[in-house]
DNA sequence: TAATTCTACTTGTTATTACAAGTTAATTAT
DNA sequence: ATAATTAACTTGTAATAACAAGTAGAATTA
């Protein structure tokens, strides 16, 4: 009777849940809002704002007197998607592969971005991982985790999985935005060798801080791109 | 009594154009909802509207018990803010020169976004400028703009004003949303010469289509990045 | 004095109601 | 048949109400 949950959040998960699953494809119409009302016993308001969230995230865009219409990818956030690499690229043709496992050692001495006291005491969840479209090292990412309440978090299974999708159905941790840097360098020779291109490539890196619902929870990513076959694409 | 723009949008731009000119600052917090309802005589869920835009648009953030906090810039979309290049480095140090000042041409052939038939038959403004940051040449944009109902638009001075300024108080055309691609490339010997680079140097390309309030009418910019000294920065 | 509780604020969620405005397709009139 | 009108949808705007939940400071208590 208390849902915790509130029933906008639950059902803008519900149709989000859906888009991506591919119930509903580009170009799809969802059902109306009267519809989704009677369907799920809630009232316009409610719908509206599960509605807006989705609007916001990307996954539809609304039209006056038509109705709420499928987009194609989620608006980004940045360039790549709110919801991580994956998403920005489709999960079909994304794997992953760990160069070093999650695993908890003291933050870096001159961390790419300023750190909270609580961050700092607690430690971090450090790893590093290469993704692989079409079978083609496109992503070396650096990732940073504050070891704040995450029961099991470095056994867990990240292979192929986004990790934001993990925080976000295990541990209830949202991205709220966020902060990034964003530019061109030439492959050192470890990236290079990571990204299968020859040292000196033009190489795009970013660094993203991900601010979340948890106060003082951020997380953090040095991601190296391989642009040379195809552009890193995002709406927003 | 039967107002074309909506209350939520008025009360919206009100607060939006307060927090561009200073009236409320970095960390100050704005009036609270009911004050804001007493004030502007509407009820709570207009004025939450207009946070939730400002919300969205990045101006503030919201804290429940607190209140709504005004925020350091406006929430970026896609790298740069919405509001151009201008915005996202501070206008007080960006200056900025025609390579070629905008003039009436028909679009490329092989254009880098999909045209729409109105846009193709009524051919292109075109510009190149170069961005200059603490006297340092860091962008070198080239524009592409519909030439449909933009008069004296080519006569206009645009030098040191955002293009997205001036569309948005000139012609009331505001930028909606887009799509971007991103990629890390090496100078070339033209691109070198107008970012003071070597041949060869890592550089970032931006291709961006911004849609807008007007159906099929989409802004198109090319641009060369100069990240050498400092990277692009945005929040999101 | 220090810790606790309480109270008065803040934003968050949800339901109800009503009408406006844009879209589409069926119906009607020409 | 074609054009105009209408009707039946769609989303957009807005007022009203009530309670939940988080925050901060005042008041109380130990």
């Amino acid at each position: 009777m208390k849902p915790r949950i509130p029933q906008y959040k639950i059902l803008y998960e519900l149709i989000r849940k859906q888009i991506v699953d591919g119930v509903y494809k580009e170009g799809d119409i969802l059902p109306s809002e009267n519809d989704l009302c009677k369907v799920h016993s809630l009232t316009r308001p409610t719908v509206r704002h599960a509605l807006d969230s989705l609007v916001n995230q990307g996954f539809i865009k609304k039209h006056q007197g038509k109705g709420s219409i499928v987009h194609k990818l989620p608006k980004g956030v940045g360039i790549l998607s709110i919801s991580g690499t994956t998403s920005a690229l489709g999960s079909k043709n994304l794997r992953s592969e760990f160069i070093i496992k999650p695993k908890v050692q003291p933050w870096e001495d001159d961390f790419i971005f300023q750190l909270s006291e609580l961050e700092l005491s607690s430690g971090c969840i450090y790893m590093e991982r290469i993704r692989f479209f079409n079978e083609a090292p496109i992503f070396y990412d650096v990732n940073y985790i504050p070891n704040i309440n995450l029961p099991r978090f470095t056994s867990r299974n990240l292979e192929n999985k986004s990790l934001f999708d993990v925080l976000r159905s295990v541990y209830q941790i949202e991205v709220k935005g966020g902060e990034q840097r964003i530019k061109a360098i030439l492959a050192t020779k470890t990236i290079a060798s990571y990204l299968h291109l020859k040292e000196g490539a033009p190489v795009l890196h970013l660094e993203r801080k991900f601010e979340t619902n948890k106060p003082a929870f951020n997380l953090y990513s040095s991601i190296y791109c391989n642009t040379n076959e195809q552009s890193i694409y995002g709406l927003f």
